[in-house]
DNA sequence: ATTAAAACTCGAACGCATTCGAAAATATTG
DNA sequence: CAATATTTTCGAATGCGTTCGAGTTTTAAT
């Protein structure tokens, strides 16, 4: 009978990822342990370990689909004609909302996705997902002629992408504390980008 | 007798320092322990938490000491009549040797400073140190009419800081390899920034 | 010099992530 | 349907960072 086991581990996988993510969301993630996760979803804790490597990926798997429902919620997004820079603040503070509804798990992703201690095939996966959103919003401006064709579309993805990166580090730092700073912020960083600063 | 007390504090301190950095240089940070350090300084190990918050803090004060070091040394460079983009890379890439030196090192490093679990007084004095440097860079920049008056130095500094990062991320991501590599792609983003991308 | 307060020390104990290893569940073969 | 191989499970054990608390040393006050 092909199917027991297979049916099973599907189920297991959930019933860990449920449990973790209620968890989680109610006591935050430091705070819940592995031993928690398993009673909940009603296994051992051992058996945890045959279904996520570790305590981060179970963390970073809900990272994960939290941001590509952002994600594709933002593709919905009616911008069409929208300047670059509106573009570019739009799908920027839709990742920050993630970090500011719960500022621990906030770092806990940033730590994870920006200097991982294990290279996940995951992370990599998300951020190739990433890239091709701030690389259609660059191809779109330099058909319209509001980017030079000259730039390389990846190098331009790295550097919008670096900024939202210092901005976040701010915020975590304390130097930021309101939305609405984090997003005046962007604004004048990426304004500088396009422009330059040069005379 | 005033400072039998004192003078046995500090001699404990640099102590703990001073055995944490040679395990940490010979065996890496996650595979020294606590234990091994007090071991190594001659004291016991809870001891260490009377000098050290936590294991983290014993390494960022390394960092940070590692660092000033880098920071004088560049205020020493002659780089007078360069130009800023020239000026910034130097900076920049002084500090990424740390990175590259031991890339275990780095990443502790840049999670520590980047996104901090403790929020501590260190690291943002180092920060302050940090910007300051940027901030002259700018200044002499301004001074000399290479980069507009109207823009807000430290929000200048935030921009190549950010980009910087961007860089060191891809670094630890694996997508660059080879220090050379690093200064090009550090090089392009500065270039972008000074420059400005749109038409 | 005596003594009370304060600071320092360190082995034992705690909590937690992760690994071990033997037992149980399932699959495969003859 | 055995009998054997493979996977899965989970309590126990390990290792580590950090905290506790009792004992010790130093300081301050009389």
């Amino acid at each position: 009978m092909a199917g027991i086991r297979e049916q099973k581990k599907i189920e297991t996988r959930q019933a860990i990822y449920t449990a973790a993510v209620r968890l989680f969301a109610d006591k935050g993630f430091e705070t819940t342990s592995i031993e928690d996760i398993a009673k909940e979803a009603g296994i051992g804790k051992a058996t945890i370990y045959g279904y996520f490597a570790n305590k981060d990926e179970i963390f970073l798997y809900y990272c994960d689909n939290q941001l590509s429902d952002a994600f594709s919620q933002f593709k919905q997004d009616s911008l069409e004609g929208r300047p670059v820079l509106e573009k570019l603040v739009r799908f920027f503070m839709l990742k920050f909302c993630f970090v500011t509804q719960n500022p621990e798990f906030g770092r806990q992703m940033m730590r994870e996705m920006i200097f991982p201690n294990h290279n996940s095939p995951q992370a990599q996966q998300h951020d190739q997902r990433y890239f091709e959103i701030l690389d259609s919003i660059f191809k779109d401006a330099q058909d319209q002629g509001r980017i030079g064709e000259g730039h390389d579309r990846f190098m331009l993805s790295v550097h919008f992408f670096s900024l939202y990166l210092g901005m976040v580090t701010g915020w975590f730092k304390g130097y930021v504390s309101k939305p609405d700073e984090a997003e005046n912020i962007l604004r004048i960083l990426f304004k500088q980008a396009l422009e330059g600063v040069q005379i």
